[in-house]
DNA sequence: TGACTAGGTTTCCAATGGTGACTTGATGCC
DNA sequence: GGCATCAAGTCACCATTGGAAACCTAGTCA
């Protein structure tokens, strides 16, 4: 039967202990949170969600990312099973990504946090100015005795 | 072939250059997302969620993070406005880390991620494993032509 | 006197990530 | 013929990050 525990679903994680628990080092759930809690797996992902995509193409629409951590990351991406890498052999080789069944499910769960960088962003980027503001003139904040 | 993008509602992120675009490398949104896809915001924020928290409390709760990253990532997260810093001054000094309603609004979102990797980890050792076996006997993949 | 507590900071070292040059193989250009 | 070009990487090198462990502060206990 299904014994996953779904979502911690109210339980503190210390009462889950030989289920799968991400807050474990051992657990291997730990090590699938570590990969995809990645920016370039998120980006790359909420990419390939729209359709395949070749190499560069990808490195286009990704500003910022190096070849080597593009190369990097969809090579892991491919070894978990969550794109597929085709080989076309034309002229100057094509290579297509596309995200595979296993991805789309990882992918539809990203989207929302794409979204909430986009939504809230302006709330960071004042949080964090009121901090910077307030640093230096510091009153030791002791609160509460 | 029509890539619609989810997620950016609807549109390809090349379109929405003057709007929050997180694949552009001087979006503000971009940086907000590097810092919340990591590893150990994702596990705290699933925490303190639960409710407040003191510092040696999350560092037993999350094995394997140091005092160092602990230190710095609630720092981070102070800074950006998503958990509360609380000291109270009894003997030896206690300080109390609690979630904003900005950061419960972010942890919700990371909760799939959490479930997810819970979910799928078998699929995605199975594909790792596969991946291994099959490496060193490749057969040179060129797959159509 | 010394050890212990909570909540950090500092120091040092290893691992990670970025930069830019190089590769491969076929094809077009001069 | 010889050279540059393309896609899709790899490689060598260097800067930044992350981890381990020592240290710090201040009060309390044995």
């Amino acid at each position: 039967m299904d014994r996953t525990l779904l979502g911690l679903g109210g339980k503190r994680p210390s009462e889950v202990d030989q289920l799968p628990d991400a807050y474990a080092s051992g657990c291997p759930t730990r090590q699938a949170l570590d990969r995809i809690a990645d920016k370039w797996t998120v980006l790359i992902l909420g990419l390939l969600e729209g359709g395949p995509m070749r190499f560069n193409q990808l490195r286009r629409e990704i500003e910022g990312i190096s070849q080597k951590m593009l190369s990097q990351t969809l090579k892991s991406l491919e070894r978990d099973g969550l794109v597929s890498r085709k080989v076309f052999a034309t002229v100057p080789v094509t290579v297509e990504y596309a995200i595979t069944p296993l991805g789309a499910t990882l992918a539809e769960t990203l989207v929302p946090l794409r979204v909430w960088a986009e939504t809230h962003i302006a709330q960071v980027l004042e949080s964090r100015a009121a901090y910077d503001r307030d640093e230096g003139d510091a009153p030791a904040r002791l609160d509460v005795a």
